[in-house]
DNA sequence: GCTACACGTGACAAATTCGTCACCATTCGC
DNA sequence: GCGAATGGTGACGAATTTGTCACGTGTAGC
């Protein structure tokens, strides 16, 4: 599942914590001493660090300053561990830098919803930066197309759409759908703006046009194959 | 590493192969019946499969002809094992389908050259779909970028343009990478189009736009983090 | 077969984008 | 400090993009 850094210099925290996690499925390391924090993240590159403040060698603010102030490190989400007795402002200067913060003592409960939320806030979405069908490339780190090779001239609006209907070829996207993705609004009442431009777009990709499909009554889709045209008994 | 299906009836065969595939790292699933391919491929999403033409229940070619129907599992590339006393039409058919194939009796090592050279030409290179710097979010699915949930209006070249200084943010970005990025052409002496465009992608980016950076003789980079400006002894 | 509705089409004009360029400002090396 | 090189700036005009709209074509339901 995940990998944690659980940093705490209390045995029997590190041992609860690590056990409730464990029995979610994730992997857990852990470290007591605030100078190791940053070379354990590193070297193990976890998916959330849940930091104690009250640390031997470096407190756990300090340790949170490097994380962030280290291109390795700063993207990895923090939960603070705080005691009751932290002054408020303190707190507040914590609570502006961490991810989240619990007071201790605390449910472990509440540790492991604190945890699972935050990590799927800080779930990276990734896509394919180059999507291949058929004929067609999507280059979208280049934001462009190709067909067998050869870069389409698109505009921005045109690119926006072709891109939106090759993200789930062979599915119908409604009007509203490619409306609301390509010009930010659903309603298209009296106007032939959508149309006019799968027109233009389907007149650049010449002869490969035939892959945006019209479905009455319901909307446009790309679809990875086309009939080849029929010479005979058509 | 990655993930094979091996699929052959010989159980001598499967333990071979699998011996070398598991010696490389990757990971081994087998079958040894035809009918029993795509479930255990839909089911285990194998990042390649090594597919004898001999088989009980359906022969290799039916399987992998519904292997190549199934949107599931259409995507995996497939290596087909065929026997000498194949006829040559046959081979034909098969090189035309297949991404790779060995004819019976091989060597592994023969095999594995083959399955790494499939799966290096199979990886899909993927990227973030949104990337968070600070304050900014470029949203490389939509198309967009947007600071501090903003959105900023931004014309395609302007778009193209942030997208390769985010791409590697704080580092240096030549003139010429990105002129050859977004424009297609390094060169532009007597030509100030590249510096137009950093101006107006800072206005349009308002404070923010000192996040982008020049250095004088080497070109320009997108910072992470800017100085504060600094009130006293400026 | 007829009609109403949905989509395709060509044309237009306004808006926007783009590259260029003259000039200014800044930086660096001598 | 000076001069040359480099980057910033505002303005211009050509080219392109965009949305709209009247009209034509195609389709589905009665």
């Amino acid at each position: 599942m995940s990998r944690i850094l659980v940093v705490d210099d209390e045995k029997d925290i590190v041992e609860l914590v690590s056990l409730h996690l464990q029995r979610e499925g994730h992997e857990v390391v852990s470290v007591g001493n605030g100078l190791a924090v940053l070379p354990m993240a590193v070297k193990t590159a976890p998916d959330l660090i849940v930091l104690d403040i009250m640390l031997p060698g470096i407190d756990g603010v300090q340790v949170h300053r490097r994380l962030r102030a280290d291109t390795r490190t700063r993207h990895i989400p923090v939960i603070m561990l705080t005691a009751r007795a932290q002054t408020n402002d303190r707190i507040a200067g914590l609570e502006s830098g961490a991810d989240d913060y619990l007071t201790k003592p605390f449910s472990p409960r509440e540790l492991m919803l604190r945890i699972g939320a935050v990590l799927r806030r800080s779930q990276k979405v990734v896509m394919l930066a180059e999507q291949r069908i058929g004929e067609f490339l999507l280059d979208r780190k280049n934001m462009s197309l190709s067909i067998n090779g050869k870069l389409i001239e698109l505009t921005i609006t045109e690119l926006k759409l072709i891109t939106t209907l090759m993200a789930n070829p062979d599915v119908i996207h409604s009007r509203s759908e490619l409306l609301s993705a390509v010009w930010g609004y659903a309603d298209d009442t009296h106007s032939r703006t959508l149309d006019t431009h799968i027109k233009r777009l389907r007149d650049k990709l010449g002869d490969h046009g035939r892959h945006i499909g019209t479905l009455r009554r319901q909307g446009y889709l790309f679809q990875s194959t086309v009939q080849e045209l029929a010479d005979s008994d058509a």
